[in-house]
DNA sequence: TCAAAAGTGTTCAATGTACACCCATGC
DNA sequence: GCATGGGTGTACATTGAACACTTTTGA
């Protein structure tokens, strides 16, 4: 785990250990009860908000290293994380002088227009998506606050970030047809409503249950305990789990999901 | 236009003009008469194969850059472009000292290891489609030769040039189910039998003649006009072309093909 | 008149969609 | 016993898939 010293050397020297001009910018889902949010950081001084992101080190790779970022927000290791898109407008990424201004202060470094950090950055844009209540959201070192917002309330990012969040919903919802999704969001055994909720969330929309069951039941991914969940006051649902050997051939050769 | 003399400068002083640790590399496409074909280079002195390629100037966006990288190859402007992957294996674009010996000869130019044309690349994938038999390849000054190679037959290829391709063709034939072309593909006025062996060659099986038009029509992307393309020595197909309103509202929302 | 390519429609099967009532549980 | 949420099956509509014969054209 980095410490904030090491993260504020990357500022200073990092010239030396990251890849110029890319970064990577990470899109984290948050899915609870049948919310959908985004985690975002809101940066020191200037207040704005942001993705979390980071830079490529020179020995890694790009999934490794938005793994990194990841696990450095949310302490979370094994995520469901794509690659979807790359951004590179030259503009995209233009810093104003009060930003700059942030950085040199954060780090205790003199920052001016022509240090790495500040070059045109092509952004490779990957989502992920987590049950939002097992993660503690931390800050890095540039940041005051790293916290959940919802999918349809988000505030205005920096740079171009919205196009980001929205190029990645899309991407999202248009991969849940051809490949299952559930593996690392629900737990080993789970109920039909769970993972009917889990997809009625991601899709924005509401999809009849018995229809849902029966389609996942025949395409095998998923099939059914004799146990059952107790869940209080109401009627005991039956338990479920992955069969893993279909849901990996799904993921690697792809399903034609139309709910 | 570029001129040799530009191409071997920006090997010299490219440094002050592209974005170092960045590459675009593109898959052309070729179609015709129910073949699917790849655009190749084959690099001067080692003979290795390669896709085209190059690097981006500081001020162009992505696309901008693949399609200069793209119109140089092909001399063609309005091409089906898509960005596709990013690859980012930090062994990826790994020289042999051949390989730098070449540039270093081709550029007239002094290329050790710390150059930075030999840094650690990571490529971002486009793809694009044309007609070939519109094309005159034109191989670039580090190359001999600039041909088209069957999609089935294709050599070895530098670096992780032959997972690009892979990976392109997936994402072109997962694409074509979402949304319509032949566009730019096809001229104004097509004929049945011409997009649907487009289809065919690109999708690499057999499309059932009739249940293939009666989609397309159905989804009101074609219409049928009131001309026929006379062909010799058989009966006259009628003309078709794109209901461009349609056509761009497909594009745009997706359609779901399930050929 | 023949060869080659294009045009056209129907039937059957599979899949998707819409829909409502009963059951279990804890308070 | 009641409120809440979960379980389950059927009928209908739509879509997909399979399939063959006739027409046009120029040689």
């Amino acid at each position: 785990m980095k410490t904030e010293k090491d993260k504020v050397d990357a500022i200073k020297n990092g010239e030396k250990h990251f890849l110029h001009h890319l970064s990577i910018d990470c899109v984290l889902f948050g899915y609870h009860e049948h919310q959908l949010k985004v985690l975002l950081l809101q940066w020191k001084h200037s207040g704005k908000w942001s993705l979390p992101g980071g830079f490529i080190k020179l020995d890694e790779t790009l999934e490794e290293s938005a793994k990194r970022i990841l696990k450095e927000r949310t302490g979370l290791d094994d995520i469901f994380l794509q690659q979807f898109q790359s951004f590179g407008d030259p503009k995209r990424s233009h810093r104003s002088k009060q930003d700059i201004e942030t950085l040199a202060i954060v780090s205790g470094s003199l920052i001016d227009e022509t240090h790495w950090i500040l070059k045109r950055t092509v952004s490779i844009g990957y989502y992920a998506v987590t049950e939002y209540s097992k993660v503690t959201p931390r800050p890095d070192p540039l940041s005051e606050i790293c916290e959940w917002w919802d999918i349809d309330e988000l505030p205005q990012l920096v740079f171009d970030h919205n196009i980001i969040v929205t190029e990645a919903l899309k991407a999202l919802r248009l991969q849940i047809y051809h490949q299952p999704i559930g593996y690392n969001l629900l737990p080993e055994k789970f109920t039909l409503p769970e993972i009917h909720a889990l997809y009625e969330t991601i899709l924005g929309k509401e999809l009849d249950r018995r229809n849902f069951a029966k389609k996942l039941i025949s395409l095998g991914i998923i099939k059914k305990l004799d146990e059952m969940r107790s869940i209080g006051a109401h009627r005991s649902p039956f338990l479920y789990k992955f069969d893993k050997r279909k849901y990996d051939k799904a993921l690697k050769e792809g399903i034609a999901l139309a709910f």
